[in-house]
DNA sequence: AACCCTCTCAACCGCCCAGCG
DNA sequence: CCGCTGGGCGGTTGAGAGGGT
């Protein structure tokens, strides 16, 4: 896309992935486990930089990313997280179990960003202003949303914390929410068995028996390579069984925004929820 | 049908931090 | 303490899709 060659990498491949370097990079990950980014593209036989293929296995090809529409509930918490946390959307994925920092940032960017600009209180990101223009899109994100139509009450505008390293990202940590975070969960949970996530690329498939994701179309071109039985599964926390998680982090939310007892509080809560 | 314009999101960049020797 | 390296994060870009005219 027009850059420069990232990691003074010259004579490396850029722009989208093919399918057969997802193969291979799937493959290799099975093998060996996640880390040493920088060595792993050689090893796996990729002529890709690693931060290259540390961002395509993290927001694409990792078995537990819950493709597919943002719910409302996940919307809501987005907003509220945002209010809180500003725009550390490594915190706020570490909420969303299955989504991707990258994938809310852009949700953020695209939608909400463009919605609160209507409200007073504008949001914490810099962003620069969304065309006000509206546009359908028929990409598997067209889920009715709600708020789209009733604008929801302006977050209020909150202390925003120091930004907090988070090593261990994007799923982890506590089960302060619903942990739906893998598969199995997920689907289930809607009632749906042997369910095809919804990909772009239609990939990753729920047996809908042990929860295991595979890739089903690369199963059709390698039979061999990837067995989806066999993707290292990241199953970190045990599922919450308090579905109502979301309000009670808001209404915890609320309760502090109620006492007046300022930004302390507000920002020990916020501490809180970077566990 | 063809062109233009807007929107979406995968991918990239640059910077920063943590860990290690 | 200092420098190096690996890894992670937030901001930004631009190709492609799709609606509008």
């Amino acid at each position: 896309m027009g850059r420069a060659p990232c990691c003074s990498k010259v004579g490396l491949r850029r722009g989208p992935w093919t399918a057969r370097e997802d193969r291979l990079l799937v493959s290799y990950i099975q093998g060996h486990g996640e880390g040493h980014w920088r060595s792993l593209p050689k090893r796996a036989g990729l002529l890709r930089c690693g931060k290259s293929c540390r961002l395509r296995w993290m927001n694409y090809l990792r078995p537990d990313i819950k493709r597919g529409n943002i719910t409302p509930d996940e919307e809501d918490l987005i907003i509220r997280l945002h209010s809180l946390l500003g725009n550390r959307w490594s915190l706020i994925a570490g909420r969303l179990p299955g989504r991707t920092d990258n994938e809310i940032k852009n949700y953020w960017n695209t939608h909400l960003g463009k919605r609160l600009l209507t409200q007073p209180t504008p949001p914490h990101n810099t962003r620069k202003k969304p065309s006000q223009k509206k546009r359908k899109k028929s990409k598997p994100n067209p889920t009715p949303d709600p708020a789209e139509e009733e604008a929801p009450p302006a977050p209020p505008k909150l202390h925003i914390p120091k930004p907090i390293r988070v090593t261990s990202l994007s799923l982890p940590t506590n089960d302060s929410f619903d942990q739906c975070n893998t598969f199995s969960t997920v689907c289930s949970s809607q009632g749906k068995d042997a369910e095809v996530i919804q990909a772009p690329w239609s990939r990753y498939v729920n047996d809908g028996e042990n929860g295991t994701g595979f890739l089903s179309a690369y199963d059709n071109e390698d039979q061999g390579l990837v067995n989806g039985s066999d993707v290292e599964r990241h199953s970190r926390v045990p599922a919450s069984e308090d579905d109502n998680d979301f309000d009670k982090i808001y209404e915890e939310y609320l309760q502090i925004l109620k006492t007046n007892e300022g930004e302390a509080q507000l920002e020990s809560f916020a501490e809180s929820l970077l566990i």
